[in-house]
DNA sequence: CTAGTATGGGAACGATCGCTCCACAAGTGG
DNA sequence: CCACTTGTGGAGCGATCGTTCCCATACTAG
């Protein structure tokens, strides 16, 4: 052991994390992370290896910090499913993260940044995708089993709808669209589980 | 006048916004577009003032073409609506210009990529979101009319769903999500006008 | 205290960025 | 044919990119 570090990795993480998401990958600079982060490269680079690694980490820590609050919120606590559902969606088109708005879902954002080319980032996005598809699917189904959805309801098919719903819910509240507007397709996707 | 351009200007802004459309445009230097449209800097900066300035020109082709071929296709030709609906959502998802796929759609791209940062971008992006919005829109409000969809439809509720689905099959599109699960949210989403 | 080790600060690397400039080429109007 | 005007090609501008290197610093183990 030697020289402990004067800064906090975590902490490190979460404002790279913001960072990335508000900007992008390609528009976000190794100088502007460092002010940031409070790191001078020589740190930066001897604790995340480079830029993209960082990256990765902060994809990393987005999906389990929002993305698992995202998931805790599909978590019924006894409450209606539709409920569930709506307050979720919600939340997901209202500054998730702190008060800002207009930045999106990270994952979405790098998902139509980067495409599929990078694969490190392909993995991960897709990762991320899946899993917000079953806790959706797996919530549906017991909304289905306890008799609050309709016995014949179409999973697969209201999975699709609603997740491709929450994407296009997730560019929109990046766009800057009117939340009252949201509000109504939000609305309108849960109508379809009746 | 004078000496003549050896290359066409209109086949330049092609070029340029299929280079922008597939790696946005940050990741797009001006030397990549330079080796694309086959013209030297001098050439390029003489003719399209800079950078910013071309990728708005791509942005308005890109709105003059494959968004004026999408409001072409949300005609009805006395097909049914559901029908043009289901036609056009499916040519959305598949390969919308020549064969690659992969793409997704150059104003969601930028949307996501640029965020509302960009006022002259913003303008153009939320310019194209508004005219499909309204094609939808008033094909919806056809259909309600001439009965082959529900008179008590309520139409803002109908838009503001399909709108929404429309971008998140973009992203999906993008992300190179399986094609046969876009149209089982195409075909949810359509099962919402019944 | 000393030897050893990892960190922090920052200069600087080569490459590339967006962009400009200028000498030359290629047309037009007189 | 001769000015004149505009386009082309390419070197090269200053700035910034991602990254590396070096050295002083600050800690631990013995």
């Amino acid at each position: 052991m030697a020289r402990p570090r004067q800064f906090d990795e975590r902490d490190a993480v979460v404002r790279a994390t913001d960072l990335f998401w508000r900007r992008g990958y390609n528009a976000t600079s190794v100088r502007d992370l460092g002010a940031e982060l409070k790191l001078t490269p020589s740190s930066l680079y001897r604790t995340f290896t480079d830029k993209h690694t960082l990256f990765l980490r902060a994809l990393d820590h987005y999906r389990a910090t929002d993305s698992a609050e995202a998931e805790r919120r599909l978590d019924t606590a006894g409450r209606p499913v539709r409920q569930v559902l709506r307050d979720w969606m919600l939340w997901l088109v209202s500054c998730p993260s702190g008060g800002e708005s207009g930045r999106g879902c990270f994952v979405v954002n790098t998902a139509t940044e980067l495409g599929t080319a990078d694969d490190q980032v392909r993995q991960r996005t897709e990762a991320a995708f899946e899993v917000t598809r079953q806790a959706v699917r797996s919530l549906l189904d017991q909304g289905r089993r306890n008799g609050e959805l309709p016995s014949d309801l179409d999973l697969d098919a209201a999975v699709e709808l609603l997740f491709t719903t929450v994407l296009g819910l997730r560019v929109r509240e990046r766009a800057g669209h009117d939340p009252a507007r949201l509000t109504t397709a939000i609305d309108a996707a849960l109508r379809t589980l009746t």
